[in-house]
DNA sequence: ACATCTTTTCGATATCCGTCGAATTATTCG
DNA sequence: CGAATAATTCGACGGATATCGAAAAGATGT
């Protein structure tokens, strides 16, 4: 059997790996996975960048967030609702601590 | 006493969480810091990166890490010596960790 | 069918950032 | 001192990206 430390689930693309160090340096981006981690399957709607952002950019960061596989973005009636996807960031953890 | 969990040294601005996402999110950077990290106290001439990158930008990457706290930059002569911070990393990801 | 609501898509724009070459600083050696 | 070496600084340039408004897509209710 293969050699597993305790979270290894999953290894992540190096493109992958990237794409979440980016998602995690903006700001906007940040703050809605906190939202996301603090209540999951949260509605897109109760976003608290509503207030200060454009529909499109919100939409646009998610977007972002999912790519990464941060997020899952799941579509229900006309509202989407969006949950940490923690396999991924538990991997991102995992690398950057055997550094 | 203050709550403290196990490797909490350090507690980030959010400036610098942010500045350690985007040092992270650049692929020559990340392996510049792979490299300092297996091999502490390297010199920066011995960077991989001297060879496909002018050294200008190395120096740009460098300098990136710096200021994101992750590593150390010790001149000793014409050289300079970067050196791993570690309790920057650790507290990085002490906060993705209690997301 | 129509109006309404939520989200996405599509340009466009302004800023950020990775990269380089050239010039500069700092150090070492002859 | 002068040449060589190592690293940094300074503009400049091109490609990425955060943001928006407008339009489209999709669902719901009347």
């Amino acid at each position: 059997m293969r050699a597993k430390s305790a979270n290894a689930s999953v290894t992540l693309p190096d493109e992958q790996f990237r794409a979440i160090g980016r998602a995690l340096a903006d700001p906007h981006r940040y703050s809605i996975l906190q939202q996301v981690a603090g209540a999951d399957g949260i509605a897109c709607s109760l976003l608290e960048e509503h207030a200060v952002l454009s529909p499109a950019t919100v939409s646009h960061h998610m977007k972002e967030l999912s790519v990464a596989g941060l997020i899952e973005i799941r579509r229900e009636g006309r509202d989407a609702y969006l949950s940490l996807h923690r396999p991924v960031l538990d991997a991102y953890l995992e690398r950057l601590s055997c550094l």
